[in-house]
DNA sequence: AGGGGAACTTACAGTCTGTGTAGAGTTAAC
DNA sequence: GTTAACTCTACACAGACTGTAAGTTCCCCT
């Protein structure tokens, strides 16, 4: 008998269990080599089946792990959106409602970023793919249609931290929207300079203009402008 | 033989020839029925089929007219957005970017409020079901798809405008999608309210808020709120 | 007026995404 | 070790979309 019954450690400090550990590769797997064959091959010219047999597993298996091919793309999950809303609902009371939204994204930055390290690889060359990735006009709707998704979640949550009712009060859905549209540009123009700025330090620095009601000088212009 | 000749008419005053009038007659019809069937059963519950059969037209030539499902309910279309870019490069140079686009899109507000009239029916009508397909993730996600596609022009438009190259200059691609966000929000907060002010007044209300870094007490607000 | 040709519509066949279902294989808990 | 829960897989199917070739309608010129 073990010492520590893994389901029931107070301290929840257990690696997590051999299947959540097989389900969690497999997932990355899936994620990787999609990435990898779209890269090659451009979006339109890769199948389900052809990632799932590159990922040796079955194609159904493959929408039991992301529902649609391109979330296998963005890594999109209910989890993930989940946290971001909860990382939101975190920041003081006191704190601004756009400085609220900033703080939360560039975290939400910073979380990417580590995520893409974590499928393995070269950061850079993954950037490099999804440049090319961003000619493509399906690629760029599916994006959007992903952003959409969380931006839903995050007006409510937005709402709800200033006590309004979304119905009726507009701010929240105008706020997050635009901030949306932000940070879609965001991650354009960082595969744009190829990952030379931080994804962190541009959301931040957008943010900054965007507050300031997008002056004509910024300073993301002139650190692109440099990279 | 007629006095003037249709297609040579100098004047290009000519009521356009029964094709065309056809064509537009069917597309109308096409988008009409796709709303209609889609206000009643949800987009889920409609097929292309069911559409198809609805405005007497073989499943095919659906897609002759439109690349797509969702596109048949935005009235999505290439000449629609090349319009809207010419109205963006026409602005005067001296004109603010930002002002600039504010003036094209309330612009492209005008004239899609205008379309709607056309397809005849009751406009609050209209708005309440669009307020319901909000609601349905998959629509939102294809609304936020097919502004993508139009985002991607207005940057291109916007940084000729400004004489600047796409590639090295994050500005154009940063004003023009926090725009379609705010504009994504604007429709929304417009279904919301049921038509009771202008999509024109809220697009012009909403990119107020955007040039002022998007302050607590804003005129959108209020309006929404009296409404 | 009518005939040649272009534009439009249609049926048909096919590919791909995405879902329901049932059974086989794995992991967890007792 | 046995049972219960979870996971993967094969199969069958609906629906979106595309290419193609044949039929139909409309335009235009003589």
């Amino acid at each position: 008998m073990s010492v520590i019954a893994e389901g029931t450690d107070p301290l929840d400090q257990q690696r997590p269990s051999l299947r959540e550990r097989k389900k969690l590769a497999t997932r990355r797997s899936i994620r990787r080599v999609a990435l990898g064959l779209i890269a090659e091959r451009g979006y339109a010219h890769v199948t389900v089946e052809d990632i799932a047999e590159a990922a040796d597993i079955s194609p159904r298996t493959f929408f039991n792990y992301f529902p649609s091919k391109e979330a296998a793309l963005f890594g999109a999950d209910n989890e993930r959106t989940e946290a971001l809303r909860q990382r939101l609902l975190d920041q003081p009371a006191e704190v601004a409602p756009l400085d609220a939204l900033r703080a939360t994204l560039v975290g939400e930055a910073c979380a990417v970023a580590e995520e893409l390290g974590e499928l393995g690889g070269d950061t850079g060359a993954w950037l490099a793919r999804m440049k090319a990735a961003n000619v493509d006009p399906h690629l760029r709707a599916a994006q959007a249609a992903h952003m959409a998704a969380v931006e839903r979640v995050l007006a409510g949550a937005l709402a709800e931290r200033l006590g309004t009712q979304p119905d009726h009060d507009p701010y929240p859905l105008l706020l997050v929207s635009a901030s949306m549209g932000v940070m879609r540009a965001v991650v354009m123009i960082w595969a744009g300079v190829g990952g030379a700025v931080t994804l962190e330090r541009l959301t931040d620095v957008a943010f900054q203009s965007l507050a300031e009601g997008f002056p004509e000088q910024c300073e993301l212009r002139s650190i692109v402008a440099d990279a």
